[in-house]
DNA sequence: ATTTAGTTTAACCATTTGGTCAAATTTATA
DNA sequence: TATAAATTTGACCAAATGGTTAAACTAAAT
């Protein structure tokens, strides 16, 4: 997001990610983001010609640092036994810290689910090592036969869904308290690797 | 949604939830909902007053329907080894059916994370007949220690997150075809069930 | 010091958009 | 049938909003 970008560039994608993330492309104003990165509204246009190139560059950077880090994670060299629950702790701390990323990816990407897809196509997530680990343990007879591409969305979706529902479950669950629902989470990570493992092998 | 409306109010709020479940609060335009119920704008106002209005009414019925879809398979009587298959069957079916409503939901959930939410309370989810039932087995010893609440959330997360996550599912594992993807979905009903069972029993 | 290129600002514009209103039309009531 | 009430429409309005432009300012190059 930063190569030889100047300071107020720099100062603008970091508002208009923010605004952007939280408020999606139709509830953004260009005039909020201005404000947010205290600049003239017309430096955003200086810069980035539109509201629609401002978006772009900033959700072809979302998806990406969300991918990217599924990808640093799934494709390290690590046994399973201590990649898994690594997994499940690095995602989830990531996702405690960016609550607002995966719906604003999720989201947008409903609306218009065009080219910048290839963004996802070229991470190429079925190299990742994960697979080929999942695959072998499998037919070395060490794990219950499982589809990798079945694990691994288990795995995300264990992770990611409880952080993106979490108005639900505060007031479903946690009597609207937000401390509940932050040592659900906390002790949702331990259960979660349990859950997996128990499942598994 | 309906009792007692005029069948032009009914098509008001049916093209209203086609369009806002779709593009948002943000990216509804009121005169695009009065296209697609075809209909005057002004009948919007006449109806409703406002969009915000408008829209708080299709909010509303959507998380009840959606909270209402839940409670009624979590809450029903069966036994659980024949409950939680169907909670996953019909639950997957649903959202396949209707695969905008979810991320609506959320989104616009933390947007606003208002008073809407005692919809949520007020069908109090713990009260569930399932909550007790896992209690009972995991007592009895029948069951692998859980709580509930996690259980619950598992099961969610489960169904939920490969339909929302549709767009990065297809690309990235997919190769973007939209029947490699249907049938995913459709095979993992069944193997999302045996990852459950296999961790809990 | 002067010029030049890059940066920033304020004022302004055109369009979009939610919303209003009075007139027209339809439906119900007397 | 005449009248009143409810429904529907088209024209219109004011505010919001994305975007433009020319001028002002800054910093580097000559």
């Amino acid at each position: 997001m930063n190569e030889q970008k100047t300071e107020t560039e720099q100062q603008i994608l970091k508002a208009a990610k923010q605004v952007f993330t939280r408020k999606g492309f139709g509830g953004t104003r260009m005039q909020e983001i201005a404000n947010e990165a205290k600049i003239n509204k017309s430096l955003l246009h200086y810069y980035f010609r539109s509201k629609q190139l401002l978006f772009e560059a900033i959700f072809k950077d979302t998806l990406f640092e969300f991918v990217g880090k599924i990808k640093l994670i799934f494709n390290s060299e690590e046994e399973l036994i201590t990649k898994i629950p690594k997994i499940v702790h690095t995602y989830s701390d990531y996702l405690q810290k960016n609550p607002y990323i995966v719906i604003f990816i999720l989201r947008e990407l409903q609306a218009e689910p065009k080219i910048i897809l290839k963004i996802v196509e070229m991470i190429n997530i079925k190299s990742f090592h994960f697979f080929e680990q999942i695959n072998q343990e499998v037919e070395k007879g060490k794990m219950k036969p499982i589809k990798p591409e079945h694990l691994f969305i288990n795995i995300l979706s264990l992770t990611i869904f409880p952080v993106i529902a979490k108005p639900i479950i505060m007031a479903g669950l946690m009597q609207g308290s937000n401390e509940l629902y932050n040592q659900f989470l906390e002790e949702r990570k331990e259960i979660v690797i349990n859950f997996i493992f128990s499942a598994i092998y």
